[in-house]
DNA sequence: TACAGTGATGTCTGTCGCTGACATCAGTCA
DNA sequence: TGACTGATGTCAGCGACAGACATCACTGTA
């Protein structure tokens, strides 16, 4: 016989997140999801360095698909058909089947501003590794921040656009749609797949912008 | 004589930032700031819900300034237009007499993860915040969503560059500086302050965008 | 002038997040 | 067979925070 059950962690986490949907984050203590899985509270601790954590853990790997996407984008891609490449790889990482879970989870969060602050800092740890990922690609700052950002910024509204009730396009497609509306909104748009002004004034009011000439551009700031 | 000292909330924030700056923010218990000003632990948690928030507190203002200069932008602004306006108006709130304090206080978040989560919540309630004063001006979503994000990114990225030792151009500068190389990214450059690209392939790929057509190289953001 | 609020504070006590130090013990491997 | 390892349990303690209640200068009012 075993000693202890495998998959601790797993097990953790998915207790975790049970209690927390059901009773809420706060009133949830770490002892009692550890005892929900027979386990101590000091064991649950050393799985994950906060109580926070169980929800957060793994992301390691969507993180690397984000920055594989980037390193996978041809050479002479522009930052932001860099990002484009990083959406789609991240969005592999949520099938349609991860919808309901991923929808449950982001409930939980979205009820706790403790969770909220963890998901940010995850999110703004995604850009800050993505940008130096573009700096690798030659691409110097504030170019590669702001791009990268701009990246961490489409994929949260996708996301959560993903996530809604009575959504049915896929990740890649929404991450697509958002990304153009960022063109949208900035006066370029591109390419294939054009976005209908999502409502009122969306397309209105910017398209009289008037475009710019794309001059030599020449003369940085001193800044850098 | 009076009972209590006056400003008991502002004693308490200048103590944090002294203690925190020196010591370290985990090795600042609340009760040595409370001491360290003639009070108890029990009162520091009655003015700021947790530990962090005393070096937080205090940001309305600069969020109202910002809301501000989205409602101050003309009527037929473009979104990115009004966002040029409250990054200026916003800008009001960090004279240049302040960035030392400034550059003090980040230097105190920036070593701990915990008070930079409390940082990016607030920031992102600041995009939050702003984009719904864009939906009252009739944007629609994801366009306000998306611009308000913007601003904060680029707030956020002006801000550090600000803080930065040897830095010596003002906020709003740096904040125009760094909208134009965001309208550069994504292929779009306008009126008069030109930032060069960044490195290289800034302006590659993304200059063969069909670009919009475009029209006389007038108005500027109304921003400044 | 007495006196009942009021508000900022202190005191006491308790819960919970989290940690260090140390013990346990099944399985592994020399 | 015996040392070693790794996941776990036990114990004790710190610090962040919160509820309940007391205190007491100050204020307005009868």
């Amino acid at each position: 016989m075993v000693r202890w059950e495998p998959g601790a962690k797993e097990r953790l986490q998915a207790a975790a997140l049970e209690l927390f949907a059901t009773r809420g984050f706060e009133q949830t203590t770490a002892a009692e999801i550890a005892q929900s899985v027979g386990l101590t509270e000091r064991t649950f601790f050393r799985h994950f360095s906060d109580k926070r954590e169980v929800l957060f853990y793994g992301q390691q790997q969507f993180l690397q698909a984000f920055v594989d996407g980037v390193d996978a984008a041809p050479p002479d891609a522009s930052p932001l058909e860099v990002i484009a490449c990083a959406l789609q790889a991240a969005a592999s990482f949520f099938p349609d089947e991860r919808r309901a879970y991923s929808r449950m989870r982001q409930s939980v969060i979205d009820q706790n501003p403790a969770l909220q602050e963890r998901e940010l800092h995850k999110l703004a740890g995604l850009a800050t590794t993505v940008a130096g990922a573009l700096h690798a690609r030659g691409i110097g700052e504030p170019a590669a921040t702001l791009a990268a950002e701009s990246g961490a910024t489409v994929f949260g509204i996708a996301f959560a656009q993903w996530i809604r009730e009575g959504e049915r396009r896929s990740l890649p497609d929404i991450e697509s749609d958002v990304l153009h509306e960022l063109l949208n909104l900035t006066g370029a748009a591109t390419g294939t797949r054009r976005t209908a002004p999502s409502r009122v004034a969306a397309g209105s009011r910017i398209s009289d912008r008037r475009a710019p000439a794309a001059g030599p551009p020449e003369a940085a700031p001193p800044g850098r």
